[in-house]
RNA sequence: GUGGGCGUAGUUCAGCUGGUAGAACGCUUGGUUGUGGUCCAGGAGGUCGCGGGUUCAAGUCCCGUCGUUCACCCCA
C-alpha cells in the first residue's frame, strides 16, 4: 500500500473539474462586486473562545495545536473557523474603527467541520459570503438585497433551478410565544426537523421537550404548513388566530423581503414556515436555498439576519448574509458528470516541434501567441506528428501549429481542418481561447 | 460518537457451495517511412487493503484492524 489514499471528507479535484471550480468563483466573485461588495480574506484559525460560543457547530472544529507545545502547558486555544460569518464579527469588531458602515463585504474561503463525511458534507470545503453589517441599526431593506444579490449569483450559474425557502424567526418565535410556548429556541430547533422526521415525530418531540399541549403542537405544526411564493401567507397565519407583537413584526419583515424579492427576481423566494436554521445567533429573517433534483444535498444557501453577533458591549454591529456552500454545490455536480470543462489545461495551441532543432523556433512562435493573450504551449517531444496531435488531443486542447519553410498552418483537431495562417494575425474562436465549462 | 454495506489491474467491476487470478475501458508497441481519432494484431500491469486464524489448499470461511461508503446527529 505505497500509494497514498484519499482522505475522507477532505475532496481534491482534478485538473479538469479544478477548472470548473475556479470559474464559479471567478463568477461569483465579479457578480458580488457587481453589487459592491469587497472582498476580504480572514486568517484560517479564530480563538477558540470566538468559535465556542456560537451554536452547536462549534462542537466539531478542528483545534489547532503546536506538536512541540509540552503535554502540561496549555495550548493557546485555536481552531481553524467552522464558516465566514463568525470570522467576519471578529475582523468587524477588530476593525470597527478603519471600515465604514454600513459595510459589504464577501469572502471566498475553505472551511472545516469534523462531521462525518457524507455527499455534499465534507470536513474541508469552501464557502462564498456575503454579508452587509452596519453600526446600531441595520435597515430591513439588506435583508432583502443580500438574498437579491444571492439570486443573480446563483442564476448565472450552469447549475440545476434553486429556489430560497425564507422565514423569519421573530414571526415563528412571536407565534409560540402567542401560543404559550416558552422555550421557543427549542421549539424552533425541533420544527427545524419537520422534513427529516415528519409531523408525527415533530408533535411528539414538542410534547416531551418543550412541554407543549397537543392543541399547542398542532399549533406550531399548523404554522409550519404554511408555505407561500406571494405574501398570501400573511392572512393563512392570521387565519390561525394567534395574535402577540413579535409575531406582527416577524409579519411585517417577511411580508416586506418576499414582495420586493418576487418584483425583483420572479420566482426565486418563497415564504416557508418551517424554515427555522439550526445556528442560534439569527434574530430575524432566516434562509435556506435548495437546488431542483438535489434536494438530499440540503441547503446550499443558508444565512439570516444577526442582530447580536458583533458586539463590544459598547457598540453592536447587526449584520445580515448568506453563505453558498460551492463545495456542496459543485462536488455532488462534478462527481455526477453534470458539470465540466472543455479542456483540463489552460492551452490553446500545441505548437509542433519537427525536430529539437527547431525547437527554439517553436518557442519564438509561442511566445508571439502568447504575447497576443493566446496561451500556448511547445510540444514536449519532437515525436511523430500524430503523437503530438495526440498529446494535445487528450488534453482537450484545440488547435495545433505547425511550421515549415512554407509558413505556418494551425489545425483545428477536433474537425481536422487546417490552414495556412499568419501568427501574428490569427485568433482563436472566443469560445476556444479559454476553457468552458459545459453540462451534461 | 452509534449502526449497516463495501475493499480484487490505472479505472469500473466479475470471480458460484474454498482448488495457486479474469473482462471491459485506459496505457503501450506495431500495421501507418513525420498529421491523431476508426479498425486489426501484439504487450505491460495484481504480495486480491493489512494482520492473524481454520484448512492438504483461502480472493472466497472466521476474528481483528485500517480505509471507504450509507444512515443517525448536525449542517454549506
Amino acid at each position: 500500500m505505497s500509494r497514498p489514499q484519499p482522505l475522507s471528507g477532505f475532496p481534491e479535484l482534478l485538473p479538469r473539474q479544478r477548472i470548473v471550480e475556479q470559474q464559479v468563483v471567478e463568477h461569483l466573485g465579479r457578480v458580488f462586486e457587481l453589487h459592491g461588495f469587497a472582498n476580504i480574506q480572514t486568517r484560517a484559525i479564530e480563538p477558540l473562545d470566538q468559535l465556542l460560543s456560537k451554536g452547536e457547530t462549534s462542537k466539531e472544529v478542528y483545534v489547532l495545536r503546536r506538536l512541540q507545545a509540552d503535554a502540561d502547558g496549555g495550548d493557546a486555544g485555536l481552531g481553524l473557523h467552522f464558516d465566514l460569518t463568525v470570522p467576519f464579527a471578529r475582523y468587524v469588531l477588530e476593525n470597527s474603527g478603519k471600515l465604514n458602515f454600513p459595510f459589504r463585504r464577501y469572502q471566498i474561503q475553505p472551511c472545516w467541520r469534523g462531521e462525518r463525511p457524507q455527499e455534499g458534507r465534507y470536513r474541508e470545503f469552501w464557502q462564498a459570503d456575503i454579508d452587509v453589517i452596519d453600526q446600531g441599526e441595520l435597515p430591513a431593506h439588506y435583508e432583502v438585497e443580500v438574498a437579491l444579490v444571492i439570486a443573480d449569483a446563483l442564476r448565472g450559474l450552469p447549475i440545476p433551478p434553486v429556489r430560497m425557502h425564507v422565514n423569519n424567526r421573530k414571526l415563528s418565535q412571536g407565534f409560540y410565544q402567542g401560543v404559550g410556548i416558552e422555550d421557543t429556541e427549542a421549539a424552533l430547533r425541533i420544527i427545524d426537523k419537520l422534513d427529516k422526521i415528519g409531523p408525527d415525530a415533530v408533535a411528539k418531540l414538542l410534547v416531551d421537550e418543550v412541554k407543549a399541549s397537543p392543541e399547542q403542537a398542532e399549533a406550531c405544526l399548523n404554522l409550519a404548513s404554511i408555505s407561500a411564493s406571494d405574501t398570501s401567507f400573511v392572512g393563512d397565519i392570521r387565519a390561525l388566530g394567534v395574535t402577540n407583537d413579535l409575531l406582527e413584526e416577524g409579519l411585517t419583515e417577511l411580508a416586506a423581503v418576499v414582495e420586493a424579492a418576487n418584483e425583483a427576481a420572479p420566482g426565486f423566494v418563497v415564504a416557508d414556515m418551517k424554515i427555522a436554521r439550526g445556528l442560534d445567533y439569527y434574530t430575524g429573517t432566516v434562509y435556506e436555498t435548495v437546488m431542483e433534483g438535489y434536494e438530499s444535498l440540503g441547503s446550499i444557501c443558508s444565512g439570516g439576519r444577526y442582530d447580536k453577533l458583533a458586539s463590544d458591549g459598547k457598540n453592536t454591529y447587526p449584520g445580515v448574509g448568506l453563505s453558498i456552500g460551492i463545495s456542496r454545490i459543485l462536488v455532488p455536480l462534478l462527481q455526477a458528470g453534470k458539470l465540466d470543462a472543455t479542456r483540463e489545461v489552460p492551452t490553446c495551441v500545441l505548437v509542433a516541434v519537427a525536430n529539437e532543432d527547431e525547437r527554439s523556433n517553436a518557442n519564438a512562435l509561442a511566445q508571439r501567441l502568447r504575447r497576443r493573450g493566446v496561451p500556448t504551449q511547445v510540444s514536449p517531444s519532437a515525436a511523430k506528428f500524430g503523437k503530438q496531435i495526440k498529446f494535445a488531443d487528450k488534453r482537450g486542447i484545440p488547435f495545433v501549429l505547425f511550421a515549415n519553410e512554407e509558413g505556418t498552418q494551425i489545425k483545428d483537431i477536433r474537425s481536422g481542418d487546417q490552414e495556412t495562417i499568419d501568427v501574428d494575425q490569427w485568433d482563436p474562436p472566443v469560445q476556444d481561447l479559454y476553457a468552458r465549462i459545459v453540462t451534461g
